[in-house]
DNA sequence: GTCACCTTAGAAG
DNA sequence: CTTCTAAGGTGAC
């Protein structure tokens, strides 16, 4: 049995967005696919209880204000229970990046206490559940170029530009 | 077991 | 400068 799931979608100028909630709060976020935008995602909030709908618009408000290049005032619960212990240290790691700062793959394996597990965090950065939420984007390679992005490279790229980092 | 992945410092050519 | 190597964690096959 797995946990229920609700997802509900996000629309932005970027495109339609699914947020995956969980009982213990936002567990996924996808981007705008360009296949199949709906599958299982609600489109009325009807039947959804009013705790989901109530992290629903923290998540709503969170991730137009990094899309818009600024720092969400407020998030909401993030549920990263799904993921292994290296990589939830990763992704606390990468929560502690502010707006318009970068970092390198080494520096957050050093900042975890694994300063030789660089790729081990270029994986854990690649399996983020919650993309822009959680700055999988901030981290650049050593020689400051991009390095990779699971996303696709185009959203790095963008959405570092707006928090005013240039490459 | 093997391989591919959002890496990187260092050594060799 | 370019090329090669070795080292971590994890999931897919």
């Amino acid at each position: 049995m797995k946990a229920p799931s609700v997802k509900l979608p996000i629309f932005t100028s970027d495109g339609q967005f699914v947020a995956h909630y969980s009982e213990k709060g936002l567990a996924k976020l996808n981007f705008p696919r360009v296949g199949t935008p709906r599958c299982g995602v609600r489109t009325s909030q009807r039947d959804v209880p009013s705790k989901v709908r109530r992290w629903h618009r923290a998540t709503v408000a969170a991730l137009k204000q990094v899309l818009a290049g600024r720092s969400p005032k407020k998030f909401p619960p993030l549920d990263l229970s799904g993921g292994t212990t290296f990589q939830r240290q990763v992704w606390n790691a990468l929560r502690k990046i502010a707006r318009g700062q970068t970092k390198s793959y080494g520096e957050i394996a050093r900042a975890i206490g694994r300063p030789r597990a660089v790729r081990a965090v270029g994986g854990a950065c690649g399996a983020n559940p919650i993309p822009v939420l959680v700055p999988c984007h901030r981290v650049l390679a050593a020689n400051g170029k991009l390095g990779g992005f699971s996303g696709g490279l185009d959203w790095k790229r963008k959405l570092l530009t707006r928090e005013g980092v240039s490459l």
